[in-house]
DNA sequence: GACTTAAGTAGCACAGCGATACTAATTGCG
DNA sequence: CGCAATTAGTATCGCTGTGCTACTTAAGTC
């Protein structure tokens, strides 16, 4: 809990905003996800990208937008997360605030100014952007089973242990080699290249691309395993 | 596509609201789900119940109090869907609109000049007021998995087809009536009581409640099905 | 009593998944 | 070169969950 006047209530560019637009912008890194923050007025404060929200537009399109506009290049995916107001500080002073969730390649390079900071190292930020942050994983792991999230975190060639790593990542948890490459083999999610990269050490993989071909009748049945 | 002067943008009660705070409250109703609307200010139109959003108070908690003085009761459950602005029309000429999808048991009758109507002959809504609805369906179906809104769709004490039925309903689809029981046995969510309803011809049915027992460790695992 | 209707159960076959154990291809090192 | 280490990828087994058919049970209806 830290103590901090509020002398800034009102920096908003040009006039004061009435709604923010902010941005989490999520990568993998290794083995963690990482988001892209700036800093704040202060060197030591840390804030995620936002802006005036402009009521009148499209919400989708201008978020899309503003991610193109600080990222330098449209994000691979991009869904809205949520709004949120009550006590909590955001740096815009902006009562109400609506967030959304952008997925980049591994390997993206933060544009000038910004950097990424791993989810678990990022303290610092408004309790309301911190909020947003929490939010977003959760998006992420909530839509990653009817979204390919996991395929565009990573380069259009791919191995098979990176995309297995991207999902034990967010999933939170270790899988199974065999088990994870059958249930997506059955899945007619990926098809294989002609291309292999060897690491360093060790046999070299085999490259895939994201391509499916199977639309079948999908079939949501019932799941009890979660609930309690 | 309707045409229509908008003579009432500014109808809001009291000073005109920047934002709107909409309900989308829904019940099972036989094997459809019902949404609870309002006749607006012409008597063939219906809108979705709505207040004035006030940025500065909690919003989850103001939401709640909404319903429940809407309602005259507390609903069993309920979630933000999301904010949505562009240039979809509401009926509070409000530019952001926030929706929160809330779930009330079966049998709960409309309070005056409220009327439950069947998602499919939901027709006449504000543009903006109909994609709330879409979405809100779409949160339900989403979460159903992890919170245990079937359960609450139905009196504390439900018979097993009458869960079904409520799942059936939410899923689309229909269930196999052994193995949605061995299923719902399996995950020891409901116990049984001592009653048994007898509903007109057939053989009377036991009476469950909602009284989850296991807490065991949640493994999220992989799932490709829905992906492509 | 025979027929209908709906609740609830039993057993079978198959698919999915986790685990162990294996083969394959490459680098590093003596 | 020869061998260990390392990573990719495969084969097989067994368990569990699920869809299905078929059955029993208990009520109302004629």
């Amino acid at each position: 809990m830290r103590e901090r006047s509020r002398p800034s209530a009102a920096r908003a560019p040009g006039a004061p905003a009435t709604a923010s637009l902010d941005l989490v912008c999520c990568a993998a890194a290794g083995r963690h996800l990482a988001v892209l923050v700036q800093s704040g007025e202060r060197a030591s404060a840390m804030m995620l990208p936002w802006t005036a929200l402009d009521p009148a537009a499209a919400m989708d399109a201008a978020a899309a937008r503003f991610a193109r506009e600080r990222l330098g290049r449209a994000p691979v995916w991009i869904a809205q997360v949520g709004a949120s107001s009550d006590g909590r500080r955001h740096p815009s002073g902006a009562p109400l605030s609506v967030s959304y969730v952008a997925v980049l390649p591994a390997a993206t390079t933060a544009p000038d100014g910004m950097e990424w900071v791993t989810v678990a190292d990022l303290t610092g930020l408004a309790p309301r952007q911190q909020a947003m942050v929490s939010a977003a994983v959760t998006a992420l792991r909530d839509r990653m089973d009817i979204s390919p999230i996991a395929f565009r975190m990573l380069a259009p060639e791919f191995t098979l242990s990176e995309l297995q790593q991207v999902y034990e990542l967010l999933l939170g948890r270790r899988l199974h080699k065999a088990s994870f490459r059958r249930a997506l083999q059955g899945a007619y999610l990926v098809e294989p290249t002609d291309s292999w990269r060897s690491e360093g050490r060790g046999r070299p993989a085999q490259l895939f691309r994201y391509a499916p071909r199977k639309r079948r009748g999908v079939r949501r049945s019932v799941r009890f395993e979660l609930l309690g």
